[in-house]
DNA sequence: GATGCGTGGCC
DNA sequence: TGGCCAAGCAT
């Protein structure tokens, strides 16, 4: 859970997973519904389910007993070097080093290291550099205090390293030069995207469709999205055009005739790492004939929703929907 | 080795 | 608002 996400947010989700999975066996065992209803909102869902591909590994690979290697534990979905490292030391006393971004941020001040923290070759230099410093006798301890100090007077920006207890080691401190530490490249910007979101109600239901196995959000079930650049073939339309391709599409593809209108209020947005979604929210009355089995979707009641486990991108679809009902009645 | 993968908080 | 950041990993 603590894989690029803060200690606060996962504190919650934590105790109410461990009391609802407490041992390796009933995690292996769980169902897929409740472990991604026990994720839903932290984000990074595959995750969950690396976690629990996990437990089932030890359960059954390793007959219920843990590895206590750094490369053993590797070998465990999900479990890369940062986390390996935290598990060996703090878990089973093993003197290795736990590379995460404090690590990273915490000894390129304190040595001054130059190496772009962006790479993933930068990591060897950190970690030969921890495993000559780290703490024989109390490794767990060595790791979690840099983790701590990475947390508290050295973080990212507004650090406090004046009232950090380690400032006499801090050469870039002592140097006057710290904001150049760490070196880090900078990430691309999101990619806009423009969707359409349908949001269709026969009487069984909403329309929801499940997003592919890759990808952004994947297995999610949304309200249909339509990307507006494939929509138009890359072609320049105007909206109500737009709306009038995506009607002909939804009746040629799947059989649905529907009249789409905009609904009230503003667009939908959500940034994710590397996409920025833009969705113009649509609604339409189906008739009430026609046939809805055509469509690759189900058909969910309202009342159903907590049983399926939203994004926060849905989420914001459905409340946009919902507040455009109450300001146009 | 670069890219994709969520969400919330901060300024 | 937009950019950056957060106890990274899989592909």
């Amino acid at each position: 859970m603590l894989q690029q996400t803060q200690v606060q947010t996962v504190i919650p989700y934590y105790q109410r997973f461990m009391q609802q999975f407490p041992t390796v066996q009933s995690l292996a065992e769980a169902n897929e519904d409740n472990l991604m209803k026990a994720w839903e909102g932290l984000g990074y869902y595959s995750r969950a389910r690396n976690l629990q591909k996990a437990a089932r590994q030890i359960v059954t690979d390793y007959h219920g007993k843990w590895p206590q290697t750094t490369l053993g534990l590797q070998e465990l979905s999900g479990i890369g070097p940062y986390t390996a490292g935290a598990i060996a030391s703090i878990a089973f006393n093993q003197p290795t080093a736990a590379v995460d971004g404090n690590a990273f941020r915490v000894f390129a001040r304190l040595l001054e290291i130059d190496d772009d923290i962006a790479k993933p070759q930068t990591r060897k230099v950190f970690e030969n550099v921890i495993n000559h410093l780290i703490s024989q006798e109390r490794p767990g301890d060595f790791n979690q205090a840099i983790m701590d100090l990475g947390a508290s007077f050295m973080t990212a920006t507004n650090y406090d390293t004046d009232q950090s207890p380690v400032k006499a080691f801090n050469q870039s401190y002592l140097d006057g030069i710290e904001d150049h530490f760490p070196v880090k490249t900078k990430k691309k910007r999101p990619v806009p995207i423009d969707y359409f979101g349908l949001v269709i109600q026969s009487k069984k239901g909403y329309l929801l469709e499940q997003r592919p196995a890759t990808g952004v959000l994947s297995h999610f079930w949304m309200f249909p999205l339509f990307n507006k650049q494939s929509l138009t073939d890359g072609k320049q339309l105007t909206e109500p055009k737009l709306i009038q391709q995506l009607e002909s599409q939804l009746l040629s593809d799947f059989q649905l005739p529907i009249h789409l209108r905009k609904i009230s209020g503003k667009p939908v947005n959500h940034t994710f790492t590397h996409q920025k979604w833009h969705i113009t929210m649509l609604t339409g009355q189906l008739n009430a004939n026609c046939d809805l089995s055509y469509f690759p979707g189900n058909w969910v009641q309202a009342t159903n929703f907590t049983n399926v486990t939203f994004s926060k991108v849905q989420s914001k679809m459905w409340i946009a929907y919902q507040d455009s009902l109450i300001s146009e009645a």
